[in-house]
Parts: structure tokens; C-alpha cells; sequence
DNA sequence: CGAAATTTGGAGTGAATATTCCAAAAAATG
DNA sequence: CATTTTTTGGAATATTCACTCCAAATTTCG
């Protein structure tokens, strides 16, 4: 009598298990998020995380393993974070506080690292075809939430119909990548902020009376 | 008696030796550009460029040294092509033609590789302090020729004076940037289009009469 | 409690990769 | 043409780094 066959078997965590596997994984994330992927060594990881190398590969087959975690770690962070703001985006006002979180966010790292996702993107999209699809499902979440938002605007009243939700969450998530990229090539809040104020400007002319 | 001195003295090149010179850059920039600089080996560098190692180490002190000449290749590159559309922006079919020069090279490439500034960039700024340093100056040449652009445009009449190019010029970076991280990861030329079709739609809002 | 499973320590291995070195070939120079 | 300089070939070195292995400690669970 056999057990029943379980292809993904996966050893059961602890809870101290889970917990060293997160400390891992939050650790991995803020070393590649600060001089990425490829610079990031295992053994930059460990000592982050106060393991030894048996650990690490006991909950990660390979550093490919332990990237895609990251990347779905830092995925809920940053659209989670987002989320707060977008999920019920009334008004031109509440537009403006998600503006203001990003651009603090930044002031606050002295602009420095970019966003978590698009320099993981950056990095990672041409050489790790899973990771690539990963980031790639993580952009379509992240312009999702935005495009609820400018619908909900949109069915609340304070954007007339030639106001496209589609175009304009697309073009505000691009506005906000570059913005990031600039800022951190500069190291000055500028472009983020320019970027940001000017597709809310532009939304602002499908401003409903 | 002295010979004069000279502290960066660099080794006079052959005709040959320029040519070999550049065809290391070249092999490297396209490298790179397609894998990053982390993935890019020395060798892989030797092989697409028919050299030894010796003659590697010969022109360039380090992997470090390369680096820097291949951010001015691209630099002057991508910022010569672009010229050629922003140097007489005349009209708003002058901006689209510009547009249309991005795009096409997306889909040429199959929406490929991004930007060759950004994608350095990105890779670059937080981890090599002299390379951060030219990016950024090859970003602000940038901005500056879109700016020169707009302010041709605004010159000629084209726009109304509330129309302000420093701000526009930002925000049109910061789309392109944003659109072509996007297009690059979605491998769909729909990001870079509506990113810069948007702007290009704000600055419309200016136009005169 | 006691067997089984999980977690941990840490030394060890092998491959990848940047860099060095020496001597020969080719080109420039006077 | 002879000498100096530049260019090239390719082997050798040294270091970094991902990953393996084995045994001990700890925890789980019947």
C-alpha cells in the first residue's frame, strides 16, 4: 500500500522553519534591491540572514529559486502598499495622496534603488524567462489596480467619458517607472515628481464640470 | 632632460589598434545590451570580437574600464538618433515622427532589450559610482535636446505659453523611459505607444489657437 | 518517552571568470 | 634596414561563488 504520490513534495516547515525562510527571503529581497540580483551572493545572503549555506539550500534548490520568491515578495509589498491607495480612488484629492506616498518614498530612500519591481524587471526579464514571467503577471496586477481606480473615479463622476481608464493607467504606470528610473539616476525627487503631477494633469482635463 | 610629463599617458594607437579598439566596444555594447553587464563575461566579450586576452587587457585596464566606454557608445548613439528628430521639431508631425522612430525600433526588435540607457542605468547606478556619473550626464544631454525641441516648437508658435518645456521635456523622458521598460516586459509595443501617445496628447492641450 | 522528521553548522568541491604574463608577430619610425 | 613600438596568441593564475555533503542538534508527534 502505497502513499499517495505527491509530485511537489515539499519537506513540511516548522513555524521556526517558516520563520528562517522568510528571514531568508526578506533578507535576499533588500541585498538585490540594493545592488541587484547578480551582485547579490549567497553568501551575502547568509550572512544577512545569520544561516549557514546548509540552510539556504535546505529551503531553496538555487538562487533562481530563491529570486522567484523575492520577486512575489516584494510583488505584495509594493502593490499591497499601492493598493491602500488605489483601491478606492474617489477623487482628485485621493489621487494626489497616492502621488504623495510615492514621492515620500522616495525623499525618504534619499532616491535611491529605484523600484523594487522595475529594477528587479530590468535585471532579470532578458536572461530568467521564469522570473520574467513572474514580473511580467506582477505589472498586469499592478496596472489592474491602478485602472480600477480611474474607474472608480470614472463611475463616481469626476471623469467624463472620453476619460480612458485602460490608457491612462497603462500611461500612469509608465509615467511612474521612468519617473522612478530618472530619480534614482539623479538622486533627486524631480522626475518623479514632474512625471506623476503631469498625468494627473492630463487626467485632470477629463475632470467631470 | 625630461620629456614633458604626462599623467594619463595613454599608449598611442594604430590605426589597427583603433579598430580593434572599437570593435571590443561595439561586441560588448551589443552583448550588454542583451544580457546586462553582470552576465557579460570577458570571454564571451573575446569571442563575438575574434580577440585574446591579452589584446582585452591591452585597451582596456578592466572589465570596469570597458564598462565606461560602452556607456559612451550607447550614449552617443541613442542620443545621435534621437537628434536627428528633435533637433528641428517644428510641428506636432515632427513630435509624431519622432514617436513613430521609437516605436518602430521596438517592434523591429520584437520589443527586446528596452532601452540601452535605461537598462544600464538601472543595472549601474547603485553598484559603480563612475558609471552612475556618466549615466547621469548622458540623461541630462538627453532631456536637454527634448527640451531644445520643445522650446523650438513653443519658438515657432506651435505652442501657447503655458506650455513649460523644462517640465515637459521631464515628463516625456520619464514616459519613454517608463513605456519602453514595460513594452520591454510585456514584449508588446502597446506600453511605449500609449506612454508616449498620452503625453503627446497633453502637450496637444497647449496648442495654439 | 522515543523514533522520525526537520533544522542547523560548517567544511569542502568544482566551475566560472577576471586578470596576468611572456614571448612572438606585425607595424611604425627614423 | 634596423630599431622601437604596438599588437597579438595563448597559457597560467587567482579569486569568487554557487552548490554539496555529512553529521549533530533540535523539534515533532504518536
Amino acid at each position: 500500500m502505497n502513499k499517495p504520490l505527491n509530485i511537489t513534495q515539499k519537506p513540511k516547515l516548522t513555524k521556526k522553519g517558516q520563520e528562517t525562510r522568510s528571514r531568508i527571503i526578506v533578507a535576499a529581497a533588500e541585498l538585490m534591491y540594493e545592488q541587484g540580483v547578480a551582485r547579490t551572493t549567497i553568501e551575502d545572503v547568509q550572512h544577512k540572514a545569520n544561516i549557514s549555506s546548509s540552510q539556504m539550500y535546505h529551503y531553496f534548490k538555487e538562487k533562481k529559486e530563491l529570486v522567484l520568491e523575492v520577486i512575489s515578495y516584494q510583488t505584495s509589498k509594493v502593490i499591497g502598499n499601492h493598493r491602500r491607495y488605489l483601491s478606492d480612488l474617489d477623487s482628485f484629492e485621493a489621487l494626489n495622496a497616492w502621488r504623495d506616498f510615492i514621492v515620500d518614498i522616495q525623499i525618504k530612500r534619499n532616491c535611491e534603488g529605484g523600484c523594487p519591481l522595475g529594477s528587479l524587471a530590468s535585471e532579470l526579464v532578458e536572461i530568467n524567462t521564469e522570473a520574467h514571467q513572474e514580473i511580467m503577471s506582477s505589472f498586469f496586477e499592478w496596472e489592474d489596480s491602478i485602472r480600477k481606480g480611474l474607474r472608480y473615479m470614472l463611475n463616481r463622476g469626476e471623469l467624463n467619458s472620453n476619460a480612458d481608464p485602460d490608457k491612462l493607467a497603462l500611461a500612469l504606470l509608465a509615467a511612474l517607472q521612468g519617473g522612478l528610473l530618472l530619480t534614482q539616476v539623479r538622486r533627486d525627487p524631480e522626475p518623479i515628481i514632474i512625471a506623476l503631477d503631469t498625468m494627473i494633469e492630463h487626467i485632470n482635463s477629463f475632470k467631470k464640470i
